[in-house]
DNA sequence: ACATCAGAGCTTTTT
DNA sequence: GCTCTGATGT
């Protein structure tokens, strides 16, 4: 093949990027202005021009998605098979090089990838069996503490002496925290890479080995690096003149959790004067005028790399903006804008509601639903974080290794098989005082229902053997009861069994890459990819949906027309972030992330009035709102007939009760139109189901009401939110 | 073992 | 005000 296809369809600094010379580059990349594709020209460049194998090539992203999404790219540019490349997500490709030299790491080679949830669960078993009040040491500050420790690179051995008694404690519990973790041979995300960084520092034939074998080292979004990630890749690279990093510091959203802004400017001085610094200013994504925006927004933050997108586009529209009585007001707003665009033939999944905390959905999802308008919300439960689908893991876990005391804890009682919470307790005094895992203490314990229990796993796991892995998949489910304990629950029995059965369909889909996955076995391989590769929510909704979620989440993404909805001080920049200067720039970072997952349209909306923790709040509009250029912006009013409150009227009037906020406009005649009944009502209630876009339908029958009712109900939270219309067809 | 209640908190989150 | 958690009661 030759170079004309890798290098043609580049912009001039797109083609200086991706055929540098072989020094340590910098590409900053602004929003839309391919940064992906940089990447992907850059490995092919390399694999084309220096001849270099595959297998010689090293590629780190954030997430799975990226990581997916760059291999179908560069096999598609070169048509070359990509499995022998190492691209993967940070903790992906730490995860594989300890599982790969296990002992080195002086890790159990069984180990297992414990998620946050389990962490914490690890973290307040540790502070019950220090008897440690949760109230004082609350568990996700130790949780934080710990992490935040590790992002570092700071084990706990090198705590620094300290006499602050508070001090000493979290160090106590760091300490028996690495212990325990060691003892149920599990590691947590952080540890991951720590331990990754360790195991190549104190390994120099094996540093000396992966320098050699990673001619190239490629990395996405390097601005969300934290210490431990940047040092790590400062070994691999050691001499080597072969990091190749692409980000933007004005995309820098997660310094909240040890991402390290500085390491942008940290690299070009430890390397200089070698680095090459590469600028992707010209964007493909956005109109002109939310371009203006943007870069408005943005240049209040002080300390940027001097950077500033620019378009050949057209200006394109104006970005509108809309002052809401309320919240309702705003929802009602925006998805009668939304009906507006796809009336006018726009799609649906071609819109995205963008707010800066998840609690803010919730006022939208209601007008969605009243409306009719399919919608899907991210960010919510993941298939594997589910309750049901934790319990079953647990046993497998407990399977491939009997002193995963998590797993074990997570199921001892579950199904319930009279172990109460006393013969649990005695468990883990006995584990704590030898120091054995709970299994262990189990065998010593040995009453009636624990033998019960104990021949439970050890029959489960006799019989797993050999066995296809959804097979043992299916077994685990069936046999430990978990099915049926699941079956039985009221109002959610249904959903759960058909998760467990997608469980047992996700074990069958599952790959085993014997090759790429060094020492585990299935089980252990379909194990960590649960938990690491913790699937985006499963594929139910192929529809055309709106698309809700928030601003973090929407990173990397673009649609066609975005809502930047709740512009409000307090809001947005968050209230805790207001009188930090290097969080206030977070937060500016973040809104200017927003604004550039635009193409064609942008609205920004925000409420005079919000109901916020209880209470009625006034709060005046963001001041990024107010960053944004006059002559950019049209302000806008609501374009239905429906009644409002007057403008006039008091705050505390418009923003209470949910009841009385007016009618949807329906297209039926007004003579058979009905107000809406918003209420919670009894789960369980006599209804027969059918499927309907994000949510279901229900015919409710006998509730008083002269006709029978059509309810489309769907789970908000905890609450079944149930909307009613009588004799209004919303399909 | 299950239901009910009081209390706290209430940004963002992939891995 | 809502929602989750853990403790308390039957």
């Amino acid at each position: 093949m030759d170079i004309n296809k890798i290098t043609d369809s580049l912009n001039n600094a797109q083609r200086e990027a991706v055929t540098a010379p072989s020094q340590p580059v910098l590409v900053l990349a602004g929003a839309g202005s391919g940064k992906t594709r940089v990447l992907v020209h850059r490995i092919a460049w390399q694999i084309q021009m220096r001849q270099l194998s595959p297998h010689n090539i090293l590629a780190v992203t954030f997430t799975n998605k990226a990581a997916k999404e760059m291999r179908g790219r560069i096999e598609r540019l070169l048509d070359i098979p990509t499995q022998r490349m190492w691209i993967g997500t940070f903790h992906g490709i730490a995860h594989r090089l300890l599982r790969r030299h296990a002992a080195e790491a002086r890790l159990p080679d069984n180990f297992q990838v414990m998620d946050a949830s389990d962490q914490l669960r690890v973290i307040k078993r540790l502070l019950n069996a220090l008897n440690m009040d949760e109230k004082i040491w609350m568990p996700r500050d130790v949780q934080w503490y710990i992490n935040a420790q590790k992002d570092e690179g700071i084990r706990a051995k090198h705590l620094p002496d300290t006499a602050d008694p508070h001090e000493q404690q979290l160090a106590l519990l760091y300490r028996a925290y690495e212990a325990q973790c060691f003892r149920a041979g599990l590691v947590d995300f952080a540890e991951l890479l720590l331990r990754a960084l360790e195991l190549l520092r104190d390994n120099e034939e094996l540093l000396a080995h992966y320098q050699q074998q990673f001619r190239q080292v490629h990395v996405d979004e390097f601005q969300d690096t934290n210490t431990v990630q940047y040092e790590w890749l400062g070994l691999l690279t050691k001499d080597q003149n072969n990091l190749f990093m692409v980000g933007d510091d004005d995309q820098s959203i997660y310094g909240w959790r040890g991402a390290k802004i500085e390491n942008l400017t940290r690299f070009m001085k430890e390397y200089f004067p070698t680095p090459i610094l590469v600028k992707l200013e010209q964007n493909y994504r956005s109109t002109g005028n939310i371009l203006k925006a943007a870069n408005c927004v943005i240049a209040k933050n002080q300390g940027r790399m001097d950077k500033e997108l620019w378009t050949t586009a057209d200006d394109g529209e104006l970005l509108a903006v809309y002052s809401a009585f309320n919240e309702q007001d705003e929802a009602h707003f925006v998805v009668e804008r939304i009906r507006a665009y796809v009336a006018t033939g726009g799609k649906r999944e071609d819109t995205a509601i963008l707010y800066r905390s998840n609690a803010q959905s919730r006022q939208f999802e209601e007008r969605l639903m009243i409306t009719g308008t399919p919608y899907r919300v991210y960010g919510g439960l993941r298939f594997f974080d589910r309750a049901e689908i934790k319990n079953a893991l647990s046993y497998l876990r407990l399977i491939a290794n009997r002193h995963d005391d998590t797993a074990f804890e997570r199921v001892i009682n579950t199904p319930t098989r009279g172990i109460g919470t006393k013969m649990q307790d005695d468990l883990r005094n006995i584990a704590r005082e030898q120091g054995i895992s709970l299994w262990a203490a189990a065998t010593l314990l040995n009453t009636r229902a624990i033998q019960v229990f104990s021949a439970l796993i050890n029959a489960l796991s006799e019989q797993a053997e050999g066995l296809e892995l959804c097979a043992q998949v299916q077994l685990v489910v069936e046999k430990s009861g978990l099915m049926e304990f699941h079956k039985k629950d009221k109002d959610k029995g249904e959903e759960k069994v058909e998760n467990l059965e997608e469980l047992v369909n996700a074990a069958k889909l599952f790959y085993f890459d014997k090759d790429n996955t060094e020492n585990m076995n299935e089980l252990d391989s379909f194990l960590t990819h649960a938990v690491l590769e913790s699937a985006e929510q499963q594929g139910d909704d192929a529809d055309d949906c709106v698309q809700l979620m928030t601003l973090h989440t929407a990173k990397g993404l673009e649609f066609k027309q975005v809502f930047l909805v709740g512009m409000e001080e307090g809001l947005f920049p968050a209230q805790q972030s207001i009188d930090d200067v290097v969080r206030l720039e977070e937060e500016r970072r973040l809104c200017y992330v927003g604004i550039t997952r635009a193409r064609l349209q942008l609205t920004i909306t925000h409420a005079e009035a919000r109901w916020l923790y209880g209470r009625s709040t006034y709060p005046k509009p963001s001041r990024f709102l107010r960053d944004i250029p006059a002559d950019l912006i049209s302000n806008v009013r609501m374009q239905t007939t429906a009644s409002y409150p007057a403008n006039s009227a008091k705050p505390s009037e418009f923003s209470k009760p949910r009841s009385t906020y007016p009618p949807l406009m329906s297209t039926k005649p007004a003579a058979t139109r009905t107000p809406i009944v918003t209420g919670r009502y009894k789960t369980g209630q006599k209804v027969s189901h059918a499927k309907f876009g994000a949510g279901v339908v229900v015919r409710c029958e006998g509730e008083g009401d002269k006709e029978s009712v059509v309810v489309n109900f769907k789970q908000v939270g905890q609450k079944q939110l149930m909307l009613a219309y009588a004799n209004l067809d919303v399909l």
